[in-house]
DNA sequence: GTCTATACTGTGATAGAC
DNA sequence: GTCTATCACAGTATAGAC
């Protein structure tokens, strides 16, 4: 699948050539399927942007309390790991990507997410740990696909090791139990 | 600068007449400076990377006492906002552009990062800290730069509120202050 | 040493046969 | 629908003028 590809090697790094070759097809009907090759990588991300869509939505109705932001955290590590390799291209590849449309719009949801987050009272440490939380938690599942040769944890633990973590992170002010040290 | 084109639009989206024109060199001339492009990226990455090395050396042949892991956090951190720009290349590119000596280099820095901070019988929570410090600082300092048009934080901010998140993500078991939740 | 000119490869995309 | 052939273009790299 070509999503494997634009995960390894970057969309840039995959031609349509190898992606016709790998699906036993050739170039040319490939892009009969799809207008080109832009068109293919948002076809081929959109499921998982519509899916955190939907998380987000689910969180900026409901009240802010306590509950809402751990089923919040529950569902986004939920979604990192249903779409880890599109998270995975989102993440490493969204910078050189700017123009493609579904690109945007993934951009356009991370803003969001961090608003819905941190609100504008934040402070900076507050949006820093955002910021960690964010990149670190769909940084953490990938990072066995970039920087070793091998996932760095058996997958079954993966999913309350990260909700703990990110629940750490992502704690409010008012509940957060962690004192930072001076 | 090469640098700042190959973290803005990535090393695959940087042509050698865009380098030569920022520079106001010919393509060629470039590359008589420069025996490839690979060349010129690792010229470009190598001051980061030995300077991750020397950390990392004194780190390693120190004790691991709170003290020297809190100094080691300090000097990463320092380490991240002088090279921002070589570790959103590194972080966000090196699986895309694996073969090229300089990244195999750094991957293999990054390895040993990982055992120097957590070692063999880490559980996988600590494992996934490591993760997360890692790829979640690196990224919060790029994030603005990849979904945001302008930095989040004033940097005046950033070294303190980096070292405070990370010396509670990365502290040692024993000493940790922070119980997750249950 | 530095540049111009050029060769060669591979890309995404289109047109048209079947 | 799928293919072959072809296009225009960008890429790296080399050869050689000055």
């Amino acid at each position: 699948m070509a999503l494997q590809q634009f995960a390894a090697v970057g969309f840039a790094g995959t031609s349509l050539q190898q992606i016709a070759a790998s699906a036993g097809y050739s170039k040319s009907s490939v892009l009969y399927h799809f207008a080109s090759k832009d068109a293919l990588l948002g076809e081929v991300l959109t499921p998982a942007i519509e899916r955190l869509e939907t998380i987000l939505g689910d969180f900026t109705s409901t009240s802010e309390d306590v509950a809402s932001r751990r089923r919040f955290i529950e569902d986004f590590v939920d979604f990192l790991l249903q779409y880890r390799l599109e998270v995975h291209v989102l993440i490493n590849q969204a910078q050189s990507l700017k123009g493609i449309a579904v690109i945007d719009r993934a951009r356009a949801l991370i803003v969001r997410l961090g608003d819905a987050l941190c609100h504008e009272h934040a402070t900076t440490i507050d949006r820093m740990r955002f910021g960690v939380a964010l990149g670190g938690a769909a940084y953490s599942l990938v990072a066995g696909l970039t920087f070793f040769d091998e996932d760095i944890t058996p997958s079954d633990d993966l999913r309350p090791t990260l909700v703990i973590i990110l629940s750490e992170l992502l704690a409010p002010v008012a509940v957060r139990t962690t004192q930072p040290r001076k």
